[in-house]
DNA sequence: CATGCGTGGGT
DNA sequence: TACCCAAGCAT
């Protein structure tokens, strides 16, 4: 008596609240935006820890802060520096986002960043996720923080089988965090959920012998621990062949060009490139891109004769198999927007995406120009 | 709801 | 090699 259903899962939420932060506390790691809650840091963690993993995330953050150390200063940046310092984390939409974001927070929120569900998800780049984390962990809220990691070790402390890839499931581990939540730290006890998943219940082979939660948890007492969560996976990448110049000047100067400002790697800088239906003999690739680059450009351009490098990149949903010449533009051309005849200093101080950024490591490489 | 959007690491 | 994965969001 006394002993109802809802009595016993009471105590035993109780108990997994306190092995779960018990464990938080003691083994948390280190981490640069751990060292306050200022919701500023906090923000600008989260959009790099998007699809991001910590240890890519560490030197940017702590470059960031170091750039950026609040919001009127980064409120007050300029779009070039916003993106070179976004250089290489990739998902660039994210930093144009956040800096809308927070310029708009400095002008219409005096400077102080929402504490409510509704009016922090109106800021762009803030969905679901994000908004559960700084709700949480700046402001001490009960919000859920349903991310991968959330979905996975819930899945199997919980055994829910619905598929993780559906946009729809999220709700349903939102609910259970609801129930679960620990009202005397939210915070910790959405971090403690995340951390779980990053060091001990691993996608594969989860460390569940070390699990500080192992007895609570329903996907290991019915050894469904390595099957779930359950996830459909997606589609294939589609592959690209493209052929790309570094044109020098004869006063050194380099061609580059900007990116259209949506879609693959928006705003960033590149060589002038030109997609080719497949990968042919030097000979034709050669003539191809000579004359992509004369009629866009409307200037002569001396090509070597072969390739000096050659660059594959891996995006999440297509490739790039890169071919990429060296050549001379004999005449100057007129700057604009989306085309500049640049320095070799001012083109380091611009962004490039990876596969750029390989090719001009080679380039400078094998034309002796490092330094 | 499905798709597009980066990059680097792991097996 | 060829996947899969990582603290998602906008459209």
């Amino acid at each position: 008596m006394g002993e109802s259903k809802l009595d016993h899962d009471k105590m035993d939420i109780q108990q997994f609240r306190e092995d779960l932060l018990n464990w938080f506390v003691r083994e948390q790691r280190d981490l640069p935006w751990r060292k306050d809650n200022q919701p500023y840091k906090v923000w600008v963690s989260e959009i790099m820890l998007q699809q991001t993993r910590v240890d890519t995330v560490i030197p940017y953050f702590e470059r960031f802060m170091e750039e950026f150390p609040d919001m009127e200063a980064f409120a007050a940046a300029d779009d070039e520096s916003v993106l070179k310092i976004w250089e290489g984390l990739g998902y660039y939409s994210r930093v144009r986002n956040l800096h809308s974001a927070v310029k708009e927070v400095v002008e219409h929120y005096d400077g102080k960043v929402p504490d409510t569900r509704e009016e922090i998800s109106k800021l762009k780049g803030v969905g679901p996720y994000t908004a559960g984390a700084i709700l949480s962990i700046a402001y001490g809220k009960p919000e859920p923080a349903v991310d991968g990691n959330v979905m996975r070790v819930l899945s199997r402390i919980l055994l829910i089988e619905e598929d993780i890839a559906k946009p729809s499931t999220r709700k349903v581990f939102e609910a259970a965090v609801r129930t679960l939540i620990d009202p005397a730290n939210p915070s910790y006890f959405n971090q403690a959920l995340m951390e779980l998943g990053a060091l001990i219940c691993t996608p594969t082979s989860p460390a569940c012998l070390l699990c500080p939660v192992r007895e609570h948890c329903k996907g290991y007492a019915n050894g469904k621990e390595q099957v779930l969560p359950v996830k459909t996976r997606k589609k294939s990448v589609k592959h690209l062949s493209l052929l790309s110049a570094v044109l020098k000047t004869a006063d050194n100067l380099y061609l580059i060009r900007k990116r259209p400002n949506e879609g693959l790697l928006a705003n960033l800088w590149e060589f002038p490139t030109v997609e080719v239906a497949t990968s042919k003999q030097y000979s034709t690739q050669r003539q191809v891109l000579s004359r992509y680059l004369e009629k866009e450009y409307e200037t002569n351009i001396q090509l070597e004769t072969g390739t000096f490098t050659h660059v594959d990149h891996i995006f999440s949903h297509l490739t790039w198999s890169m071919d990429v010449f060296a050549g001379e533009i004999s005449k100057t051309l007129n700057h604009q927007d989306e085309v500049r005849l640049v320095t070799q200093e001012e083109l380091e101080t611009l962004a490039f995406p990876v596969p750029h950024q390989k090719i001009w490591k080679a380039y400078k490489e094998i034309y002796a120009m490092n330094k």
